[in-house]
DNA sequence: ACGCTTTCGCTACGAGTCGTAGCGTAACTG
DNA sequence: CAGTTACGCTACGACTCGTAGCGAAAGCGT
């Protein structure tokens, strides 16, 4: 999702419907071949362009299937369920509804293990998935100070310290629980998650 | 590390050395390569031997991969620092120091993201690397309990849950942390995590 | 000492993938 | 209509994969 394109106004535009085509085309392809097997050819022939069109857009399979897994998470959004811990195990249960998919099982870890030995890969992550996520957790702390179940943040450092305490522990958790243990992260699984974390929150608090 | 071989009792012994140096050239190439770039020719070649003989040994990439990278978790121990918290600061560092080694960081990911498409290779993930770094889990636990700083274990049910909690929370939020937020679990972010983490298992304990 | 067995190093091979170049055509702009 | 860019297609050299076949090396049992 190269979005900003100033230039170009002049030309054969794009094709947007291939862009979308690509995309779905690659997930198709992971959920059938995994990472390694993964071929542009293949993913070419499924979306039904050119394997030079491909390449033309995207310089390898690392950053197509970044911008494809990260689709999967544009449906992440915070619920208002009333209480924070409601709020918790909503948007939890909806993180885990994502990483329980195939294609995002196959693809995320991947590009996390090649992001390790390229910056501008772990840059497209983070500003492409991983910030998405992160967004959540501030928002759903500051409504937690507002409604008075979590005392106001102090001052922003330390409040973007223990957002990135909070992110890294939930996602991680997740994550972990789903592709490493290989066991459903479901209803009381989150549960049991969110009231230990949410009891160390409040007992953090009170001791900082 | 295929080492229950019952069978072959005659004819020229596998050379262990051989073993060794190809883990650790696979390490090496890790390092200088990363995953996706590593090929077996170029191990074969590090570790002096021949192409073919990797083979004899190894089914292919992802299971040479895994074995290399679980000698790394082979020095993980648990301290007696003499409580609770200081236990788990110590393991949780000594965790944290093997994820920050770059052949660590290539490879672990890599082969768990192979893993959800094999369950063969996930099992073999298990029980060299995951089951090891558990059991220290529950050791931990049960000399909090002696010690007396968390409740004894009600019954073994809800005790192997917890200690799965723990795990996937503890090992989630490090192995988050170092790759994917791309930051350093230091001594000031691992007292951090211990101290939620505890709060949160004391308070959960009370309200059981 | 002598077979027997298994491993080892080496070479060679077909199959498959990679990423790019070149070409003619299609689509859009002023 | 001329200019510009994207597209589909084909072809290509370079590389990796995993396997087969060979003669030599290293142990074991008699």
């Amino acid at each position: 999702m190269q979005s900003s394109t100033p230039a170009a106004r002049t030309g054969r535009p794009r094709s947007a419907a291939a862009d979308a085509a690509i995309l779905e085309a690659t997930r198709e392809a992971l959920v059938e071949l995994g990472w390694s097997k993964l071929t542009l050819s293949d993913v070419a022939t499924r979306a039904g362009v050119a394997k030079t069109t491909l390449y033309r857009r995207w310089s390898g399979k690392n950053e197509l299937v970044v911008d494809a897994v990260a689709e999967l998470f544009d449906e992440l959004e915070l619920p208002d369920r009333g209480s924070l811990a409601a709020d918790i195990e909503g948007v939890v249960l909806q993180f885990a509804a994502i990483l329980d998919r195939p294609e995002a099982q196959s693809g995320l870890m991947a590009v996390v293990a090649e992001s390790t030995r390229d910056d501008a890969l772990r840059e497209r992550i983070r500003t492409s998935i991983v910030d998405r996520q992160k967004r959540l957790v501030l928002e759903g702390r500051a409504r937690a100070a507002a409604r008075g179940e979590l005392p106001p943040e102090p001052d922003p450092d330390a409040a973007s310290h223990e957002a990135d305490l909070i992110f890294d522990v939930v996602a991680g958790a997740v994550v972990h629980r789903t592709l490493v243990s290989a066991r459903p992260a479901d209803e009381e699984w989150v549960r049991d998650l969110t009231r230990v974390l949410l009891l160390g929150l409040a007992g953090a608090a009170h001791t900082s």
